[in-house]
DNA sequence: ATAACATATCGATGCTTGTGAATATATTTG
DNA sequence: CAAATATATTCACAAGCATCGATATGTTAT
């Protein structure tokens, strides 16, 4: 959006505080929040959550939970062709999500990092509510 | 994928293992992990990740950090228009992760639980890494 | 070297999504 | 009631994505 349309906001928010100081004071306040966004973590963060977003990766990350698997497990233990489990195996990986070990003609994948597991926990507790 | 192409992938495991037993073995194993997957979990899990995987949705939930807002708030302080901003509540309305509260002609939304908040906690957590 | 094999990549296809302008709905105000 | 306002919904469109078959690449086995 360009800056003219943020003017138009800018007055729709004043019209829709009557008060013209309480409209500055929570201009202020809308802006300090905003400049608090961390515009370099943000595309890393929608990323990882991207990479989540889908239920065969997810099934991935839980499958990779036991150990290291590679693709042609993977591709076993999924209802997918290969060349879709591998497909969403870079997308894991360009996420920082799992990593990759060569040996052979085989890959084999592992999660990267623990915190992934916490992750999923995390959001198993809001499901269940 | 059909049971047919199941059985391919079957063939290929089979092949990739040498030795028979290591092969049911493996199977076995592999099966059991599959067995699992919650079916009925994992839908609303990969919904969640979908909803925080917009860039702009992330913000959102950052700005209701800090308690209620009402659409022309998070309008204001969001580069996008009002029916985009609009869509998105949407999307984490439907995702569970927001709540919304009206109140005359304004719609204020808050965060649904503070288990969010966690969430991104740990998501930073991977990408400071 | 040739065949078999594991995995990655390409190409095509249908589906989903983010976006904003325009419009509809509902509420308040005059 | 009429005008103004806040929000939701509809529409259209471009971009992105999941999927699979076919093919390319690299490795092992014969």
């Amino acid at each position: 959006m360009d800056k003219k349309k943020n003017d138009v906001e800018i007055e729709r928010l004043k019209r829709s505080i009557l008060d013209k100081d309480k409209f500055e004071l929570r201009a202020q306040k809308l802006n300090l929040l905003a400049d608090g966004f961390n515009e370099e973590a943000l595309p890393s963060e929608a990323k990882i959550f991207k990479a989540l977003s889908d239920i065969n990766r997810l099934k991935i990350v839980q499958l990779l939970k036991e150990g290291e698997l590679c693709v042609c497990e993977l591709t076993f233990a999924l209802s997918n062709s290969q060349s879709t489990v591998s497909h969403h195996l870079s997308v894991l990986k360009n996420a920082g999500l799992v990593k990759e070990r060569k040996e052979g003609k085989w890959s084999y994948f592992r999660l990267s990092d623990g915190a992934i597991i916490e992750l999923l926990k995390q959001v198993k507790l809001l499901v269940d509510k």
